[in-house]
DNA sequence: GGCGTGACTTATA
DNA sequence: ATATAAGCCACGC
């Protein structure tokens, strides 16, 4: 029987990671998806933090649409992995998306609650 | 196996 | 409104 603890990782079916890449993967254009959101699902607020991480070693950022994935406040990360917000900004405007402010999107209508 | 850090969030002052 | 503290998980040293 599993006693080893917990999954030390290496383990998908038990990993956050994937599960994050997963959720990420379902956002649908046109949305966007705060990391307590994502976290939320996972089972715990709080694993926020991780869901950033996750995105930051995000292996296939083509697979893995994390430019849908802006902070509580809509806004966008400082360090974001593309090569700046800016990337995130565009990509978010091809899809349809307008910017209140440059690093912030307008979570009352691009908020997707119903992940 | 411990300690610090991180694309975060929430609560409290 | 800003500042500080605590919380969670994964990674690197």
């Amino acid at each position: 029987m599993p006693s080893t603890s917990k999954n030390h990782t290496k383990t998908p079916e038990r990993n956050l990671f994937t599960r994050i890449y997963k959720i990420v993967d379902q956002i649908p254009a046109g949305k966007v998806v705060t990391y307590g959101q994502i976290a939320r699902k996972l089972g715990n607020p709080r694993l926020a933090q991780v869901v950033g991480w996750a995105l930051h070693v995000n292996p296939s950022p083509i697979k893995t649409p994390c430019h849908r994935v802006v902070n509580r406040e809509g806004k966008l990360a400082e360090n974001f992995g593309f090569g700046g917000w800016e990337t995130q900004q565009e990509l978010l405007k091809k899809e349809g998306i307008t910017f209140e402010t440059p690093h912030k999107v307008d979570l009352k209508k691009f908020g997707t609650s119903e992940l």
